[in-house]
DNA sequence: CGGGTTTGACCCGCGC
DNA sequence: GCGCGGGTCAAACCCG
């Protein structure tokens, strides 16, 4: 696999699909049906059917887009960009400062992340030393059998649909209504910041989600859910009136609703070329013009809807 | 004592 | 094939 492209199916924006009308501004379909301006709902259902459906098989690079040094091991995706690295770079020269917003939307001096190595931000050669005060006697063996056993079958590790989103934010692992268990911290490439990994504590609920904190802009957390939860939201049933008023699908977490409750203070970044549909692509056409397109890396168009969801927020709640 | 966190080891995929 | 880096495991540790 020659994908070098860190925007390959790494993160996906649930509000956005690989529909090439997007990168122009016709609107295919002036119809909403959303006229009521109900949008958080409209963004709910959009959220759910990209994480119920198939029709997400794509994976994200937020983490890259922002900061993360984040390697992808998917193959599954379909929708991969054109790739011109010169015309891309050029681009991104021009657009690496956003004058409008805070935060740096185009880091580009990720994108050749894989060449320039920046050293000393990580530790990752100090794993590879074997710890001898480890229970060596019987037990190892057993332990690399039962890892092996959990990733062989020689079937494909199939991902599940994920779901990034930004937050300015001082804390790194945003309270959410859902209880997590950390099985994991990396320290990341090129970044002073480690990722931390969690594990949905709910008993055969597999969702698992990624927090990690962007060294371009260190006030920024990106937190990524991987899988749906099958179970309810403990905080929604215990009466979370936010988050009973934004669930219509259960497994939104209350940090996702609060991109609609916090519009000031989060923003949300979309991909364009992952999985679009209905109502939310119609929004995104009427508040278009309230959006900073810029161009991020290999020729992926960016936005910051800030103002878009604050809108969208002031409209239902008038 | 039970549940959560820390942390080094390990696995695996990918790029060179 | 090798090395790198992301992701996961699980023993040790921590804490209420």
């Amino acid at each position: 696999m020659s994908d070098n492209n860190p925007f390959h199916h790494d993160y996906a924006f649930p509000f956005f699909g690989e529909n090439p009308s997007i990168y122009d501004h016709q609107v295919e379909n002036t119809q909403n049906p959303h006229q009521d301006f109900d949008y958080p709902s409209s963004y709910m259902s959009s959220l759910t059917e990209c994480l119920h459906g198939g029709s997400m098989d794509h994976y994200n690079s937020l983490s890259s887009a922002f900061g993360m040094n984040h390697r992808t091991s998917s193959s599954e995706v379909v929708c991969p960009p054109p790739i011109d690295h010169h015309h891309h770079q050029e681009l991104s020269r021009k657009n690496s400062v956003d004058h409008h917003h805070q935060i740096p939307l185009t880091p580009n001096s990720l994108i050749s992340s894989s060449s320039n190595s920046e050293p000393g931000c990580h530790e990752e050669d100090s794993s590879k030393i074997k710890k001898d005060d480890q229970c060596e006697d019987g037990g190892d063996d057993d332990k690399s059998k039962k890892v092996n056993k959990a990733k062989k079958k020689g079937e494909k590790k199939q991902k599940e649909p994920r779901f990034a989103f930004m937050t300015k934010s001082e804390i790194d692992n945003l309270e959410d209504g859902y209880r997590w268990r950390k099985y994991g911290q990396k320290a990341v490439k090129n970044s002073p910041f480690p990722r931390s990994y969690y594990r949905c504590t709910s008993q055969k609920c597999s969702v698992k989600k990624r927090v990690e904190r962007s060294y371009q802009d260190p006030s920024i957390v990106i937190t990524t859910y991987e899988g749906q939860h099958n179970h309810h939201c403990p905080a929604t049933l215990r009466g979370n009136a936010a988050a009973a008023l934004l669930s219509p699908a259960s497994f939104l977490s209350s940090s996702q609703q609060q991109l609609f409750h916090n519009p000031s203070e989060q923003q949300l970044f979309y991909n364009p070329n992952l999985p679009i549909n209905n109502s939310f692509y119609n929004n995104y056409h009427q508040h278009q013009h309230q959006m900073q397109p810029q161009l991020g890396p290999d020729n992926y168009q960016y936005g910051v809807f800030q103002d878009m969801v604050a809108s969208l927020i002031h409209k239902r709640e008038p």
